[in-house]
DNA sequence: TTATCAAATAGACATCCGTCTATGTAATAG
DNA sequence: CTATTACATAGACGGATGTCTATTTGATAA
């Protein structure tokens, strides 16, 4: 278990995903482990409004980081998206064609 | 086609999702038509705080209204969470292990 | 030590948003 | 026609939130 945190509740994992920037810096950091600065380079707001964001998806257990000299790295947490999206999923969408395929997220937090 | 109306945006879908009023209503319309009086009694607000709310929810397109006599029925349109559901599972969790089940999502739409 | 670079924190400010009360509108009942 | 019921709209208000500048903290380099 890397992760003490837990995923959010829907609410609140729906408000960290409600604003644009937040969600250009979730992308930036999808897939690979990213710089502050290199986030800054990516989505034209200010450094420490990138700093407010991501504490926003870190207090969410969105995103993981790791310190290296004076750098900090962020990595998205696919899973805990994925399983927000299952809970969505099973909350509003129980009986779509295509919720049967998801239920099977349930199990892989 | 029953819905002229397209999917939301991931933002716009977050934002409509980003309050629990908002979430309650939509589980109190998830699986069956309801009135706004209906809705009204489920969720402890004021009717033109519901009113509102649903009014968000029809812009979106995330749920259907249906007028009869003097009352308005809404349901939710499950797809169209199915759909943005899969949205997000494809920008933010792509490599998750639970990923590669929800890609079928984009087909239903 | 001093300077520099990376990131976080503090605080101000403007806008957005959820809620309410009051009112308008449309449909039915008497 | 009048009253009533169901819902929508208008407008006000307060709190939450995204952004910025200025500053602080921590780590490395000279």
């Amino acid at each position: 278990m890397k992760n003490k945190t837990k995923a959010p509740d829907s609410v609140t994992f729906a408000k960290v995903l409600a604003d644009p920037t937040r969600q250009q810096i979730m992308e930036c950091c999808c897939c690979e482990w990213r710089s502050v600065t290199q986030i800054v380079d990516a989505v034209n707001v200010s450094q420490p409004t990138v700093s407010h964001h991501l504490a926003v998806l870190r207090e969410a257990g969105l995103v993981e980081s790791k310190d290296k000299g004076k750098q900090t790295f962020y990595l998205l947490n696919q899973d805990r998206v994925a399983i927000c999206c299952g809970q969505l999923i099973t909350s509003f969408a129980p009986e779509s064609k295509a919720a049967a395929n998801l239920v099977k997220l349930s199990s892989v937090g």
